[in-house]
DNA sequence: CTGAAAGCGCTTACAG
DNA sequence: CTGAAAGCGCTTACAG
C-alpha cells in the first residue's frame, strides 16, 4: 500500500534510487552520491535539497549496491553467540564504539543451528573489511582459512597465529584479585572448576595455577573438569556434595557455571557463603540477576569492545603490508557481592 | 599473506570471481552462476567440477552483487534486542526454521547505542524481502513509515494494522495457568507487577485483569506499575516490604522482572515460597538459571519463531495482491519450579 | 546444455 | 561545483 503512495513520479513497487532523487531535484546522479558519501563537492544548499528530497520520497541507500561498487570494504563483520549473555553485553560495546560511524558492524550469529564455520562465511560473502569473533571456538587454522586474507580480530580468546589480532581480559591478574579475596577472608581449601575444551579455558585455568602458586597455595587447592554451561556447573556441585567434604570456596571458569553449581547447593541447603564462598567469571549481568547475587571477576565489555574495533579499524585503514599483529590485554576487577564470605571455621 | 598462495592465476589479494573460476573450468561465466544458484542446466560432471575449483580457489559468492542483480529479495531481516536472552533463544528458532534456507537471515542489533529505527533502516539498505521484528517498541505508525512497503511480521507484539503480521503467546491462557496453579495452592491475595511501557506490557495486563475475573478474584487481587528490568522488579519488592502486608503470591511482566524481585525478597530474609510464591513469564533460560530456580509461563520461542519465518516466507511468496494478514496466536504452558508453594496460613 | 549481452544501483575517475 | 561514462560481480533473458 504504502509505496503506492509516494510523491515521486516513480513506478508504484519500486524503490527510490539515486537516479529518482537526481531528477526530482534537477542535478546528477553524481552529485546525489556525492552528499549521501558525505563527500566534498556539493554546496550546502543542494546538499539539503538532496537530503530533503530523498527522505520525501522514502530513499534508503542500497547497500548492496554501495558495497559492490566501493574499492575498499569499511564494515566490520561481527561473529557471535545467541546463547551467550555475554555476548550481548560485547555487541552493545561494539555499537557503542562504532556510534560515530554507523552502519559499520554486520552481524552474524553462531547458534546450534549455524556453526562458525557458516556464521564466517557469510560475513565473507558480505565482503567485510575485518572480522571480530567473540569467543571463537574454531581452530586458529580454520579461522585463516575461512577469513581468507580478511583482518581478524578474535575477542576473549588469544590466538597464537601472526596473522590474527586478539583482544582479551586478563586471567592471571583476575585470578590473583579472586584468591586475595578468599586468602583475606581465611580461605585456604579452593577448588577451581576448569572449563578445559571452552575457548579460552586452558588459558584461564593455567592462569589459576600461576596465582595459586603465587599465593603459596599450590598444595591447597584442586582443579576439576568442569565446563561452560549451568549443567556443567551443577554437576560438578552433585560431585562435590557425594564426595563429603566441602572446600571452602569455589572459582568457576564463568558465571554460567557458578550458577549452576549455586542452584544445586543452594537446593541441597548447603549455605552460601556460610558454609561455602563462590566466585564466578565475567560478571555478566547474570552474575547481578540472581537471588544471591554472585561475587566475580568482572570483564569489561565496553572496553573489550572499543579496543576491538580500534584494531579492526587499524586493518581496514592499513594500506601497504600488515602491521605487526599484537594481542591486547586488559585488566579485570572484582565485584564482590552476597556469595563470597569467611571461611568457615 | 594467504590470498598470495592460492593456486589460481587470478592477481594476489584479489577475491576470485565466478569468471575466475568459468577460465579454470573451461566454461561460461553463466554456467557458473547457474551451478551456484543451484538452477537447472548444468549436467552432474560440470556442477562438480565448478565446485570444486570454487573450493581450491577459496571462493565465496559476493552477496552484495547477488542481491543487487536479483529481482526478488528473498532474505529475511531480524532486528533483535542485544539485552534481551528471550531474543537470543528467538534468534536460534529463526535459524532453526530456516536451516534448509541458509543465509536467509540478515540480523540487525537494537541496543543501547542503536535504536530500533536504525536497526529497520539497515535492513532495508540490504533490500530485505520481509523484516521480522522481535518485540518492537516503536509505534505501528513508525514501523509502517521504516518498513516502507516491506512485509512485517511482528514477534511478541500484537499489532492492529492490516499491513502487519504478527505471532503471539496467548497472554490470557498463560495467566489463566498461573492462576489455576496459585489459587489450587490456596492463593488469593495475588499482586501483578505490570510493564505498561514496555511492547505487549499492557495487553498482558489486561490478560491478568480478564484471568483473575474469571477466577473470581477481582476484588482480591492487585496490579502495580513496574517493568520488564531487574530494576524494577526490585523497587516493587522494596515497595511491597515498605508496607508491611505481603501479598501471598505475586506474578510478574516477565522473568527478569521476577528475578530482581527474588533477588530484594531473598536479601531480607523473606522466604520463597514459604511466605511469598513467585511467578514469572517468558520461562527464558534465566528462569532456571538461578539458585531458586523459579515458576514460570513458558513461552516456546520455537514455536514463535517457526511461525514468524512461515508467515515471512508466504508474504515473500506472494505475488499478486497481499493475502489478508493475520494474527498467530500461539498456546503457553506452566514451568512449576520452586519459587511457588502453598499459600501462607 | 552453453555463451554473449544487458543491467541491477551505486562509486570512482575524469573532463569540463 | 557538475555531468557523462565505466564498471563492481553477479542474475536474467535470449539465441544458439
Amino acid at each position: 500500500m504504502l509505496n503506492r503512495h509516494t510523491t515521486s513520479e516513480h513506478a508504484a513497487g519500486r524503490r527510490p534510487t539515486m537516479r529518482d532523487i537526481a531528477r526530482e531535484v534537477g542535478v546528477s546522479q553524481s552529485l546525489v552520491s556525492i552528499v549521501f558519501r558525505d563527500a566534498p563537492g556539493a554546496s550546502d544548499e543542494t546538499r539539503q535539497k538532496v537530503l530533503e528530497t530523498a527522505d520525501r520520497l522514502g530513499y534508503v541507500r542500497n547497500e548492496s549496491a554501495r558495497s559492490l561498487r566501493s574499492t575498499r570494504s569499511t564494515s566490520i563483520g561481527v561473529a557471535f553467540q545467541t546463547r551467550q549473555p555475554f555476548h550481548g553485553e560485547l555487541l552493545d560495546g561494539l555499537y557503542a564504539a562504532t556510534a560515530d560511524l554507523p552502519n559499520r558492524l554486520v552481524l552474524s550469529a553462531v547458534s546450534d543451528f549455524r556453526d562458525e564455520a557458516a556464521a564466517i562465511r557469510s560475513l565473507v560473502s558480505y565482503r567485510c573489511g575485518a572480522l571480530v569473533l567473540l569467543g571463537p571456538r574454531l581452530s586458529e587454522d580454520e579461522i585463516l582459512r575461512l577469513s581468507s586474507g580478511i583482518p581478524v580480530v578474535s575477542v576473549a580468546r588469544r590466538c597464537s597465529s601472526p596473522n590474527v589480532d586478539w583482544v582479551v581480559s586478563d586471567d592471571f591478574q583476575g585470578m590473583s584479585l579472586a584468591l586475595d579475596h578468599l586468602t583475606s577472608l581465611g580461605h585456604r581449601r579452593i577448588v577451581y572448576l576448569s572449563a578445559p575444551i571452552s575457548p579460552g579455558g586452558r588459558e584461564r585455568q593455567h592462569a589459576f595455577e600461576d596465582a595459586a602458586e603465587s599465593h603459596r597455595l599450590d598444595t591447597e587447592v584442586t582443579i576439576r573438569t568442569s565446563g561452560m554451561t549451568e549443567q556443567d556447573g551443577a554437576e560438578a556441585a552433585t560431585a562435590l556434595l557425594g564426595e563429603g567434604a566441602l572446600p571452602s570456596a569455589v572459582i568457576a571458569f564463568n558465571d554460567r557455571c557458578a550458577l549452576g553449581l549455586l542452584d544445586v547447593l543452594v537446593r541441597h541447603g548447603i549455605r552460601v557463603p556460610d558454609e561455602l564462598s563462590v566466585i564466578g567469571f565475567d560478571d555478566s549481568e547474570i552474575a547481578s540477576r540472581t537471588p544471591i547475587s554472585m561475587t566475580s571477576v568482572r570483564q569489561d565489555p565496553t572496553s573489550l569492545a572499543q579496543f576491538a574495533v580500534e584494531r579492526a579499524l587499524q586493518r581496514l585503514a592499513a594500506t601497504g603490508p600488515a602491521n605487526t599483529p599484537r594481542g591486547t590485554i586488559l585488566p579485570t576487577s572484582l565485584t564482590v557481592r552476597s556469595t563470597t564470605g569467611p571461611a568457615p571455621r
